[in-house]
DNA sequence: GAAAATATAAACAGCTTACTCACATTTAAC
DNA sequence: GTTAAATGTGAGTAAGCTGTTTATATTTTC
């Protein structure tokens, strides 16, 4: 078997000139959002996105050269939504409760707006040519700012990069199954999501 | 719109006699696990099961009414063991740290043979007519189990269920996570997860 | 050796899908 | 006001895939 060749994979087949056309492939972009959270990547088609969007199929394949571009998109979009909340959490330094709180906030906030998004994007759409990159890229950076949330309110230096990653999936996990169950904005979940975090990263419990 | 009437929807076309149907029986349903677990719902037809399975697309009918039959049967399989397994964790009255390990050490097992088997169960997999049942009765008694450890390992009485939820979540999305980067089996992400229950179980780091 | 159980795979009808194209409308430029 | 570019439309298409049936072949049981 030979090596993978990439193919061309234009990013956007014209780019949006006038006012209406940039409002045009916003419609396109959000409307796609939110099938693929409603229906998961097996009931998104290109049809079914432009009729959400209010726009004739044929607007979209001006913009889109193809299916896997809009995703692309739409990876792209939420992906940078999600490391901002991140960034702005672990910003500057702070007591530990308070970079809990900020952190469940923000997350639950940038979930609340297509809950199981996160997860389809993740799992169920695939990351052919194009994609694989950024989404190697923003999990690199999602996960180098909670190593960084670790390593500061954490004494010891081991293992640093492995509780990052148990601590960043165990929230997804928590945010993906409250998502599910309609559950997001209940302030008791978001409390004991906020104990989680504190607990695991005082870390009393452990004795290493 | 009128109430949704469920339809007969039997369970199996026709019970297998004798040895080598059985069997059949057996190759489908692995099969059917796998081929869900590494397409997706998404990738999951009753052909390519058949293939997987080495058997003709005949004797999947014979013995399946239809695609969700067969779905359901996976379903049950799957809960089965995960079921047990927490059961097996929480049986007898152990330190803590005993059943942190044990229960990690199941998961991780049940987990280790269709990685990402479960959440598509839960996710994509539909759950027309006969298993909306099926699973809400597992979710039931699976956050019954979870329920009665956190009842057993905390001292408050409040919040017990919702801690509960928070505690399978975060399990879930951390062997879930290290799954889909066939990391399932890296020791030093069981001890991770071991001394997060046993950090929010214990829960110093959260005055509340 | 007959009847019951089990296995086979070609065939099909229907549906969905991604995507194109010829044309209509709107905006901007001069 | 005229023109050319930008944008929007949606019926149409061709291909693929799906779940399922059926008529036939093989194996087991008694």
């Amino acid at each position: 078997m030979s090596t993978r060749i990439a193919k061309p994979a234009p990013r956007m087949r014209k780019e949006p000139r006038q006012a209406r056309s940039v409002a045009t492939v916003e419609a396109i972009i959000e409307a796609g959002a939110r099938v693929l959270s409603e229906t998961g990547w097996a009931g998104f088609s290109t049809n079914k996105v432009a009729e959400a969007a209010g726009v004739s199929i044929g607007s979209l394949y001006q913009y889109f050269p193809d299916k896997l571009a809009l995703v692309d998109a739409i990876r792209r979009r939420h992906f940078d939504r999600v490391l901002s909340v991140i960034r702005e959490a672990a910003a500057e330094e702070k007591p530990l409760r308070h970079f809990a709180r900020e952190l469940v906030r923000g997350m639950i906030a940038a979930h609340s707006i297509h809950p199981t998004l996160h997860q389809v994007l993740l799992d169920e759409a695939p990351g052919d040519r194009g994609s694989r990159a950024a989404h190697a890229s923003f999990q690199a950076r999602y996960l180098e700012h909670y190593t960084a949330a670790v390593a500061q309110y954490r004494r010891h230096r081991k293992d640093t990069e492995t509780m990052a990653r148990v601590l960043s999936s165990a929230i997804e996990g928590v945010i993906h199954n409250a998502a599910r169950r309609n559950m997001l904005d209940a302030p008791e979940l978001q409390k004991q999501l906020g104990e989680l975090i504190c607990a695991y990263l005082t870390g009393q419990g452990a004795r290493v």
